[in-house]
DNA sequence: CCCACTTTCTTAAGATACTTCATTAAGTAT
DNA sequence: ATACTTAATGAAGTATCTTAAGAAAGTGGG
């Protein structure tokens, strides 16, 4: 545990002080003091060391209150950079981001269908390269990862990407000992929902969930600002949740998982099926020339394909069932959607809201927040730079 | 957030040196600094106070360790004492504990079939009045209350008790007025759940959570030594977790919940509808006589009676289903299961294991450590005397 | 336009509680 | 006995918050 000394005693109220800014920008001295309890001695010196590092900004004067005016301050968004990376199924994104979670420059690197380590690790350094020339003014403080698969945080290794086909990538001490600058590794639906607390203001949230629901679903879980990962690092493996005990067989060996009723393929799987059963749908006649997917079905229910908006409609009754468990195990303020299924929004938003309204047992439980996730795609590289910067923005151990 | 302040950091020092000496005792003051960080002096001057307030007492001399040998630290157990009370289906328990989690005295009051809120506060007043009374040299510092039913704990009130068929019990508030002095509320489920991480040593687990499993299933998480109690309350309510879509119908409306399946009620049900499809079973033959119950399913199994057996063993499996979903999205080090099921022992609990090994998909995830509670009928009650420690323990806020 | 009053921010002195360093206490080993 | 360990404490030093006072910069009424 955490001992109390003089060192941090001031990383915390500096901590304090420096979110303050972040979240409530611009704001006086006078402010931050009054809100956070601290006196305004010690706020004007902490400041004082804030602007010293470029942290922050002061920038012109507020409105007065009746008295002097007071001079506002400002995250200095500008002052330092981030670079994210997002390994997805065929390409690598990097961006560059600021301290506000603007993208300013971004690049790709593509995934060839074989890669050895060095290969995979070659293409990181490449990309991250690529970018800094770009930008060789600016100052970069990190490196964040959000890489599928099984993640070791601490470490930073991938202990196992499936797309790839490879195992313990040591990504973090690869680009630690080229770039020499801070690097977090991170499985990406987790990053993702780290993301999604940061940049869009749900850090206020004591507890939220992002579930990612795309060929797999996964679900990261946020407790006051911090990721959640587990005693073994599984937490929020929602996608093998059991609803069904005695459906279809998932891919972990288990039967009746959200992933074989509400995945990407499993949509398509759906299709099929109903297709054979006699279904009428304008998917029939468009199999011909296309492989049936997610991304047919809601295109035929755009159309109001009767049948494509049943599939769409129960998926969201399945995930519906899948959140209330999460209520009911976790309780979350708010629950973010992301992923390829969120794409198809209203057809299955709707199912899922109503489900969850229906089956949960408290009048308050059927007040938690549901949202489809704004970060586009730059969800998981975002996320990777929250990564850094939720260090950046937390008291420093001593 | 809290800000760092001299008494935040003193007390926030105080709180792990008393915590350590608890959890590690007997324990030298040198040692407390090792294992700490925090320097001799610091150690000594803090120590000095606690001596001062008598919550620990100077034992005799340690081993040498190759010089002067080392005064020992112990917990003065039985310096404070603390009333805990778990208001059960047909009675009240009240006991009296040491800060050790000792029993030294206990009482009960009988629950009528109608109540109403005065007598129920009226019952409470009396119970926690004898054991005073019995005792009234012991300094006491809380009281404790462990309370079926929903509880919002932090006024205190019990919003609804099932079976007291009453609604907003202000317990906390008459309590206080009447005995001036500390007292918490909180759900049996997770009151246990408190007790098992206090006096079981599982507080050293990071993430723990206790499975109540009776004529309801409850859970309560403990994260860090805390209760996590979710955004509605409603955190660990696995009774209600969705596993079998296609399932019966619950009270609470919803299909296939855990709790129409393992409950005890469910288990009596369960061997009838076996009954009826014409198994073999002595159960038959006892039910002219008794009423078919979990009880008497388990004495069947005990009598080596096989459809008994398949059904105890049918429950594990269906509540190692629940636990595993609950691996999956929570991911604790250690599942604690208590409750009337747990009294069938091995029959359900060998299910419940390897059905979590069978269906966890990592292998870490596989060791998620499974126990049956050792707190025995005192488990609730003890819980919410931990409700107490766990406030007595912990820095003050400042 | 001056003066009293606010509000903001800073400076200076004071208080608190940790740290470092030195010392005493009480052992063990040769 | 002497030298070396380990344990505990005392005294001085120091970092950092707090309190109190004051300077800066505004508002508004007469």
């Amino acid at each position: 545990m955490q001992r109390g000394s003089f060192q941090w005693m001031k990383s915390l109220n500096k901590s304090i002080i420096l979110n303050k800014i972040r979240t409530s920008e611009p704001i006086s001295r006078a402010q931050i003091a009054k809100e956070t309890k601290l006196t305004p001695p010690t706020v004007g010196t902490i400041v004082k060391e804030l602007l010293e590092q470029q942290l922050i900004l002061e920038s012109k004067l507020g409105e007065s209150q009746g008295g002097r005016k007071p001079t506002m301050l400002v995250l200095n968004t500008s002052g330092f950079h981030i670079i994210g990376i997002d390994v997805g199924l065929s390409h690598i994104q990097f961006v560059i981001s600021d301290l506000s979670g603007k993208v300013i420059d971004e690049t790709e690197e593509v995934l060839a269908e074989e890669v050895t380590k060095e290969d995979f690790l070659a293409l990181l350094t490449n990309g991250v390269n690529r970018l800094k020339e770009r930008h060789d003014s600016l100052q970069f403080i990190g490196i964040g990862v959000a890489m599928h698969g099984v993640v070791e945080s601490e470490s930073g290794v991938s202990i196992f990407a499936p797309n790839l086909r490879l195992r313990n990538i040591p990504i973090k001490s690869h680009l630690e000992e080229v770039f020499r600058m801070d690097v977090k590794v991170e499985n990406d639906a987790k990053a993702f929902a780290l993301g999604e607390a940061w940049f869009q203001g749900q850090i206020n949230h004591r507890s939220m969930v992002a579930v990612n629901i795309g060929r797999g679903i996964g679900a990261g879980i946020v407790i006051d600002g911090k990721l959640y990962n587990g005693e073994h690092g599984i937490a929020g493996e929602i996608g093998h949740m059991t609803i069904d005990i005695n459906g279809k067989k998932c891919s972990c060996g288990n039967h009746g998982c959200l992933q074989t009723l509400a995945s990407g393929p499993a949509i398509a799987e759906r299709a099929k099926e109903l297709l054979e059963k006699g279904g009428e749908s304008i998917i029939a006649e468009w199999i011909n020339e296309q492989e049936l997917s997610a991304e047919l079905v809601h295109k035929a229910a755009l159309q109001n394909d009767q049948l494509a908006i049943k599939i769409l409609h129960d998926t969201g009754v399945y995930i519906g069932i899948a959140l209330t468990n999460l209520v009911h195990v976790w309780d979350p303020s708010i629950i973010i959607i992301g992923g390829g299924v969120s794409k198809a929004g209203d057809y299955i938003m709707t199912s899922i809201k109503e489900t969850l309204v229906e089956r949960t047992i408290t009048e308050k439980a059927k007040t938690t927040l549901i949202t489809i996730s704004q970060l586009g795609s730059y969800g998981s590289s975002l996320g990777s730079v929250a990564l850094i910067l939720s260090e950046l923005f937390e008291p420093t151990l001593l």
